[in-house]
RNA sequence: GCCGAUGUAGUUCAAUGGUAGAACGAGGGACUCAUAAGCCCUAGACAAAGGUCCGAUUCCUUUCAUCGGCACCA
């Protein structure tokens, strides 16, 4: 039973696109919703997280056409990793997570779509573009490559040229091609092949313009609660003045367009995979069998809307989605956005084809993910870029999350199991060491709360490590394991052991949004469920008896870091 | 090129118009319940140059360095 003040939490978590593998650097950008849906929940609130995997798209479809292989099939299989390597492994909680090529989604967008084209949001218009009889398919900007009209540079891009630095349009390329590098499996291409040419088309377009005055009120009233790197981008971009986007393409992948006369074209990511999040909450619902209560969340000015991404996504999530939901009327716009800068792996930019890299699955076959939690909470882009660095990712676990906190705990239950076989009795007084200890942990439950409600994760964490190092000192000054040896003192030893593992379960409850296996693992050594966990300071048991105890993390050895370290170094090697 | 961000101890990150905090790492110490963990102590930093101010790491300008966006790449 939820209590009425029960608040209604939307998380929408960016959806990882189907092409490749996720690296750490997603990861930093994603781990910060599923701290907040953990944390909500123990609130009692109502939580609905949802993701999924963006499966559509030119990109995927070129892919699949040079391995030979139907774009579903990356889809599929990027979208199973996903799920593995998210939700089980790295245990976000979602509360679905599903993919853009089910007949659900499809039916919602083309709804959304359709709801917007009768209210006179979409229009059509004709313009050139580039097109590839080869290919048989128009393409993206970055497909395609030409000489530059400004300096002659055989091989600028399609947006711009790496020689001169000019800005282009690719219509403005002379003898424009195939950018080859996008073709990798076919060998030799003949000239013929690879020539592209100019066709006309016609496309759905966002009036954006016509939205401007929305989105600025929207942006001037709602862009305090989010983080600086997302208002500052969207204040500059509402400044420039909006301009209309196309929101279809001529691709064969992707939902079809629900309009007669437009059957090659398909809806654009843009406005498709963004609504994902709204035909994620409707199918959650459905399978659910309350197919209503998607409203509770999107047609309620009380719900909270979280969304949580990498700077990568913030136009999207501060202009593009907004204009959409403002443009249909009635769905809830964003809220807090919490937006991550980028992590670096070892000081350079993670880079698929220079295969400088930190795989997920690499990583989790070699790694516990909890410890991966830790440190990317701790060591997270929340206000800057950061950095991954191997060195510095097992000093920190081995050194604060082993060392501070994980110690603590194995040490005191131990102790206590081994002295109290058959439990503690808390004191019914308390000195004022242990008064003033368990009062600090108390009110770290409003402190960290605040703070995560903020997306200050790294601070939050921090505060709650900050109680484990005091229980460490506490320990220390108590000296258990010498006045245990004076018969005299067990009732002493009794009541501060009594207090510390107390304060273990305390801890054990503030870092369950962390380190949601970790809480559960401590629980289970007190012979606690975590059903019924509340994130409020829990009463001491009279009688708190320690079911069994032992290490929470496994040192990360300097073998398996030397054995990452000459991984990148070969990397490095081949591509350069 | 335009726009923007960043540059803080060996490393990774904080904070702040008034003498810069933490963690890891380094050196020293007393202890031993604990995954040689924990605790105490010590050393160590505001990219450079100007300007505003009683006073700037914090605001402004310039230089250098790194990075991102510049719209059909997610």
């Amino acid at each position: 039973m939820k209590p009425s003040s029960a608040k209604n939490i939307f998380i929408g978590l960016a959806w990882p696109y189907a092409n490749g593998s996720l690296h750490l650097g997603h990861v930093s950008a994603f781990m910060g919703a599923d701290i907040i849906a953990r944390y909500y929940r123990l609130k009692g609130d109502n939580v609905l997280f949802v993701s999924g995997s963006d499966c559509y798209g030119t990109p995927i479809a070129v892919e699949a056409d040079e391995r030979g292989i139907s774009p579903a099939e990356i889809a599929d299989k990027y979208h199973a990793e996903f799920k593995e390597t998210l939700i089980n492994g790295m245990g976000f909680s979602c509360d679905i997570y599903t993919r853009t090529t089910t007949e659900h989604h499809a039916r919602v967008v083309q709804g959304l779509f359709l709801e917007l084209h009768k209210k006179g949001f979409l229009y059509t218009k004709k313009e050139k573009a580039l097109y590839s009889p080869f290919l048989k398919r128009f393409l993206p900007d970055r497909f395609v490559e030409g000489t530059c009209p400004k300096c002659g540079f055989g091989e600028a891009r399609g947006d711009q040229c790496d020689q001169c630095g000019s800005l282009l349009d690719p219509l403005e390329l002379k003898n424009p091609r195939i950018n080859p590098k996008i073709l990798t499996h076919r060998g030799k291409l003949t000239d013929a092949d690879v020539q592209l040419e100019t066709r006309q088309s016609e496309q759905f377009y966002l009036k954006l313009s016509a939205l401007e005055r929305d989105l600025e009120n929207f942006v001037s009233t709602k862009s305090g609660l989010w983080r600086v790197n997302a208002s500052s981008f969207a204040k500059g971009f509402l400044k420039q003045g909006l301009n209309d986007r196309a929101i279809t393409r001529d691709t064969d992948w992707g939902v079809p367009i629900p309009i007669a006369g437009y059957e090659d074209k398909k809806i654009y990511v843009w406005f498709e995979a963004l609504a994902g999040y709204l035909s994620a909450s409707k199918l959650w619902a459905e399978e659910k069998g309350q197919s209503e209560e998607w409203k509770d969340f999107w047609h309620n000015d009380e719900a909270i809307h979280y969304y949580v991404h990498g700077k990568d996504n913030i136009p999207f999530h501060t202009i593009i989605w907004p204009a959409i939901l403002l443009a249909e009327g009635k769905l809830h716009t964003p809220d807090r956005i919490i937006s991550s800068e980028y992590l670096n792996l070892e000081g350079k930019q993670f880079s698929k084809s220079r295969a400088w890299a930190v795989w997920l699955p690499d990583f989790l076959a070699n790694f516990e993910a909890e410890t991966l939690r830790y440190f990317l909470v701790m060591n997270g882009p929340e206000s800057s870029d950061a950095n991954f660095v191997w060195s510095e990712y097992s000093n920190l676990v081995n050194g604060e999350l082993i060392g501070t906190f994980g110690n603590l705990v194995n040490r005191v239950l131990t102790f206590g199991k081994d002295k109290f076989p058959d439990g503690l009795n808390f004191p019914t007084a308390l000195n004022k060491e242990s008064k003033e200890l368990l009062l600090l942990a108390g009110e770290t439950f409003s402190s960290a709360g605040r703070l995560i409600e903020d997306g200050k994760f790294r601070a939050a964490f921090r505060a709650v490590l900050n109680i484990a190092e005091n229980g460490n000192r506490f320990v220390n000054k108590s000296e258990p394991w010498h006045k245990i040896k004076d018969e005299t003192k067990k009732g002493e030893v009794e009541d501060e052991l009594a207090v510390m593992v107390h304060l273990i379960r305390v801890l054990a409850v503030l870092i369950n949004p962390f380190l949601p296996r970790t809480s559960e693992k401590i629980h289970g050594f007190l012979g606690l469920g975590t059903k019924e966990l509340k994130w409020a300071y829990p009463e001491p048991n009279k009688l708190q008896k320690i079911i069994s105890a032992s290490p929470l993390f496994k040192k990360i050895e300097d073998e398996q870091i030397d054995k990452q370290l000459s991984g990148l170094k070969d990397a490095l090697r081949s591509h350069t």
